[in-house]
DNA sequence: CGATCTTACGGGATTCGTAAACATA
DNA sequence: TATGTTTACGAATCCCGTAAGATCG
């Protein structure tokens, strides 16, 4: 004895026509059948909603306070049948990404634009944060996608990898360095070292390496952000060594970059989502217009 | 591809539960039936809700976002179907009566009372207007009942007999005419006499019966209420002829009543409804224990 | 008598339950 | 391997449309 929406549909449609035949048109459905949708609705209900001779439809009092509340429920019903409908169909939605500040501003806003061709009714919101905080949001669901460093230890976290980074040198214009296409790490100790403060990974990641090397760098400044070490560098206070994602950033400011080789050191950045948490279409969508950007230019960085 | 009431059940009680197979007991459904029965909703919306492996089921975001308003949309039907259930039940409601004031505080409250044992939750407003304002509330659907006179000619009214009314004639103690058990009409002429004032249709149906028979009945006082003129012929001013409803209402007021005879005059009194217009269940309920106490009582009026 | 709702009945689609296959921790 | 979901398939149910019947104006 249960209640179908189309039964609700059906006593809408004869309480407003006042007429079984017309409203059965209305339907697409054959008058019998529209018969027995409301006697079935009426013996689930407990009683007539329908006082019908065959003249007349017309309303019990129980039926008009009932097509009140039904009324509003299938208008409700009908709205968030077409909300998730749109969700899916990517006409509506939004979502969060969370980014390293170097992929946020260099390479991130050409995929923004062509998601946004592709689905632009989609609300897209970048949180371009710390590599801790990238981690930190995706976790706890703040955002949906991440763009970050390989996390490797995380069980939680699944990462789809991007691109390798490397380091480049960044020098001010002028520099006697720069006569050389290609410089080694060793070449840069001669010189004032400007560096990030710790606990950036960027700096974690270089101290570490000079460790293993055996190569020293001794800071002379340290900065919180990119953009600092570029004005500095290009202020002709040092140089320094940044990802190469930043390097346009860097010549923005009037540095140059050089490729560092001997060794080249370089880190995984890729995408992170949280395991066992499904993407909305939209996260999904937007992984798919990053591979699609990758597969098109597979050397990402310069 | 319509959406049932019940897949929106199914998709509640897995999300509730996270499993597929303690969701089907709770919902008396093997786990087949509602694994094809959330696949078939899920095709209806466009997109997975749920995503699942053998080992765990987790809400999409589409999903959670579908879930909250398809929870508050199954509160709002299940308890819109209970209250019309309700209704229909005799469990809840409100019944709207217009009656004569002389029915209303004669016969009516004994009525009401066996009413509302039997069904206690039904809300009854009773109106005790005027003869005119009995049919006018019926007409417009302010009342669903009316306890007055029959109308007659009234083509959008359907009116029930209950009995005659008899008028009787009021005196007051020790007055001489009560020496005889039955008076006739001409008995009174020789008395000051009390009556209502136009256009009662009290006052109106005794005028037109004396005008028939070439009786005459000078007023000395008029008065616009019934309860004016028993307190009047109590008062030894004259003597009156009321309605035997009311009758026992004149002898609280210390007034004697008599039968008149030659002729018998009487108003047939019963219940109005509008044709085609269907009564609401608490409606028909009181139409029923009015026959039933009619039935008890065949003479109704003393 | 005519328009309209209801009942009767056969066909088709949907849904259900049992059993087997499948997948992941 | 064990738990839990999905697929396969036969059976029951439900729903629909055509045709005949009933009823009120």
């Amino acid at each position: 004895m249960n209640v179908t929406i189309r039964q609700l549909q059906c006593f809408v449609a004869v309480a407003r026509s006042r007429s079984f035949a017309e409203a059965s048109t209305r339907l697409h459905l054959s008058q019998p059948a529209l018969s027995i949708a409301i006697r079935n609705l009426e013996e689930a209900v407990g009683g007539k909603l329908l006082e019908r001779s065959t003249r007349s439809v017309a309303l019990t009092p129980e039926g008009t306070q009932f097509l009140q509340v039904v009324q509003r429920l299938l208008g409700d019903w009908e709205r968030s049948l077409d909300d998730v409908r749109n969700l899916f169909a990517l006409r509506r939605g939004k979502l969060d990404i969370a980014a390293i500040p170097t992929f946020a501003s260099s390479l991130l806003p050409r995929i923004l634009a062509a998601y946004r061709r592709q689905f632009p009714d989609i609300n897209v919101t970048v949180h371009d944060v710390i590599t801790e905080s990238v981690v930190e949001m995706v976790r706890a669901g703040r955002a949906e996608l991440g763009v970050t460093f390989d996390p490797g230890d995380a069980q939680d976290l699944a990462f789809t990898p991007l691109f390798r980074d490397r380091f480049v040198a960044v020098l001010p214009a002028g520099h006697p360095l720069l006569q050389r296409d290609s410089l080694r790490w060793r070449d840069l100790a001669r010189f004032p070292y400007i560096t990030l403060q710790r606990p950036s990974s960027i700096r974690l990641l270089i101290d570490r390496m000079l460790q293993e090397r055996a190569l020293e760098l001794v800071p002379t400044f340290e900065a919180h952000q990119l953009a600092s070490i570029g004005r500095m560098v290009s202020a002709g206070l040092g140089t320094s060594v940044v990802p190469a994602l930043s390097s346009s950033q860097m010549e923005e400011m009037g540095a140059v970059c050089r490729a560092i080789s001997a060794p080249v050191v370089t880190r995984q950045v890729g995408v992170i989502t949280r395991r066992r948490h499904p993407l909305s279409s939209a996260a999904r969508a937007m992984t798919e217009v990053i591979a699609h950007w990758r597969e098109a230019s597979p050397a990402a960085p310069s």
